[in-house]
Parts: C-alpha cells; sequence; structure tokens
DNA sequence: GGCCCATGTTCAT
DNA sequence: TGAACCTGGGCCT
C-alpha cells in the first residue's frame, strides 16, 4: 500500500480520530515497548506526513517517526479495537477509535531535531501544501539519470513510488529512460501536478486509480480489475497484457532494482503529450475498444 | 507447510 | 549490485 497518499490518509485518519485527545499506546509485538510505555496516556497532538514519512506528535514527549518500507501496513477503525497479535508494533487507541501498526521498515521516537533532519533529506511532496516542483526541477534539469530512476528519488520528489511513477510518465507518454536533463521545463510541470492531482484522489479513495475517464472499466466495457491492489491503472503490474489505448504489450524491465513498466508504443516521447494522441497520429493496428483484459 | 512476490530503503561489497 | 529487513497474500505441493 505504501505511496505517498497512503501516509497522508493516515495522517488525516489519526488527526481525526485522536488529534487533542488522550490516547492509549502500547506495543505488543514488543519493539517499541519502551518508548510506547512513555507515550502512554499522554495527548495525541496530532499527524503530520511528508512523502512515504508519518509523523505522529506527542507534544513535549517528541515525534513517533514511522516508514511503512515495501509491506507495513497500518489496519484502522472507530469503535473498540480487535484482539492484540503479537505482529503489532505499535497500538493506539483513544475512546472510540484504534489503529495497530505492522511491519513498519521505522518506528522510533524523534526529537523536533531528528524530525528536521528526515524533512531535510527528502524532496518536494507533490502532496504538501506548500511545495513546489522548483526544487525538483533543479535536480533533475542537471541529471543524466533516466526520469523513471529520478521520480523514484525521494531526494528529488517525495512520495512517488512505484506505480505513480510508471502511471505518470504513460498519462504523458514519457519515455522512461528519458534523462532528466532531457526534459522541458513544460514536461517537468506537467508531470508535477500530474502528480499531485492524481495523488489527491489516492488520498481520498486511499488507492491509487490513474485511467482517465474514457479508460474505466464501464466506459470500455471491460472488467474491473480484480487481482491486485484495487485501483485502475494503465500499466503497473499489466505486463503481456494489452495498452488499454493502442492495444500494444506492455512491458517490463529491471530498473534499479525495482520493476518498471511502459507501453512501447505510448510511450516514445521526451515531451508531455496530449491526453487523446499518446499513441502518435497513424497508427490503428488494433482496436481499442476489442482489448481484453 | 513452503516458496515467491510486493506500492521501500539502507548498508555492505 | 546484492543482501538484509519487516509481514502477508497468493499459489504451489
Amino acid at each position: 500500500m505504501p505511496e505517498g497518499h497512503t501516509l497522508h490518509r493516515l495522517a488525516a485518519d489519526h488527526q481525526e480520530w485522536f488529534g487533542g485527545r488522550p490516547v492509549r499506546v502500547s506495543s505488543p509485538q514488543g519493539r517499541f515497548a519502551a518508548s510506547a510505555a512513555l507515550l502512554d496516556g499522554a495527548e495525541f497532538a496530532g499527524a503530520e506526513a511528508h512523502g512515504k514519512h508519518l509523523f505522529l506528535d506527542f507534544g513535549g514527549h517528541g515525534w513517533v517517526h514511522i516508514h511503512l518500507g515495501l509491506f507495513g501496513k497500518v489496519a484502522r477503525g472507530t469503535g473498540a479495537p480487535p484482539p492484540p497479535t503479537d505482529t503489532i508494533r505499535l497500538r493506539i487507541t483513544a475512546e472510540n477509535a484504534w489503529s495497530d501498526l505492522r511491519g513498519p521498515t521505522a518506528c522510533t521516537l524523534l526529537t523536533d531535531e531528528g524530525k528536521q533532519a528526515v524533512h531535510d533529506r527528502l524532496g518536494p511532496d507533490p502532496l504538501r501544501a506548500d511545495d513546489t516542483p522548483d526544487a525538483a526541477w533543479r535536480r533533475i534539469s542537471r541529471s543524466r539519470t533516466t526520469v523513471a530512476a529520478l521520480l523514484m528519488d525521494q531526494k528529488v520528489v517525495a512520495g512517488v513510488g512505484n506505480v505513480y511513477r510508471a502511471e505518470v510518465l504513460f498519462r504523458h507518454g514519457i519515455d522512461p529512460y528519458t534523462p532528466g536533463n532531457r526534459l522541458s521545463r513544460a514536461t517537468w510541470d506537467t508531470l508535477w501536478y500530474d502528480l499531485v492531482e492524481l495523488m489527491r484522489e489516492g488520498v481520498r479513495h486511499d488507492r491509487i486509480d490513474t485511467v482517465r475517464p474514457e479508460h474505466t472499466p464501464e466506459a470500455m466495457g471491460r472488467p474491473p480489475r480484480v487481482d491486485d491492489h484495487g485501483g485502475e491503472v494503465y500499466v503497473y503490474r499489466r505486463d503481456g497484457r494489452p495498452c488499454l489505448v493502442c492495444g500494444e504489450q506492455i512491458r517490463t524491465a529491471s530498473l534499479a532494482a525495482r520493476n518498471l513498466f511502459w507501453c512501447p508504443r505510448c510511450q516514445t516521447g521526451t515531451t508531455a503529450q496530449e491526453p487523446q494522441k499518446p499513441c502518435g497520429s497513424q497508427g490503428a493496428t488494433s482496436e481499442p475498444n476489442a482489448v481484453e483484459v
């Protein structure tokens, strides 16, 4: 689950359910037990996210810094919590809400300075209201690294993961192997502001959907995605299947130890394309509406 | 029950 | 470049 939208959604939920209230804090698994004991009974002052990092504010007691890594999860809800299990690193409960953290890469108690050090090594986040594409552009425009790798570099942009990077490049017809210094400022701005919109939708629905209205299952008369993580996407983990726009087989390749997915026909450009013509003009070797999924 | 894989990151070589 | 880390789901036997 964890790209930036997940953490911002968690911050919002924790703020709403626990903000300004005293909370019980425990670590059934034990690995956060000492800090949990310090925080137990304290007031939950607030929550904040930057990229894939979540910060829970316990006022004078410090900040709980959480990073979910590849498979960390936070189960949560209103009402009474389920019986605890021995994989819960951190449990927070209040009168009528609970949250259980499992499998994080990081769950530590930080001072203000420790928290600032985390911010300092992160780039701008499309989900933080005051962040802009400028700092990212400075790095991208000077780099020979591929745009696919740059998008995954949290020092460049914070919060983008393997799904959003594949999808935003598809949506604008960008060849993922384009070096950063071959992108125009206008193209980068297009990618950034599209990420802002896509990721805000991600926070709202707590899942990643990236297909335009004309490519939804309903619009195309195709079955919805049932296998994976729920959201409707163009290329992520669709390798070998037909592109929803042009019918070409989606490809995959390993890039910096992660799987990259793209459409070799739609994504040939270094300049952001208009949504309607990502394949170029002639083309119709297959009819998009006959695509089976 | 075992094996593989995963929306991530860091550290060692 | 590879291993390690944390957990759970899917698929295999």
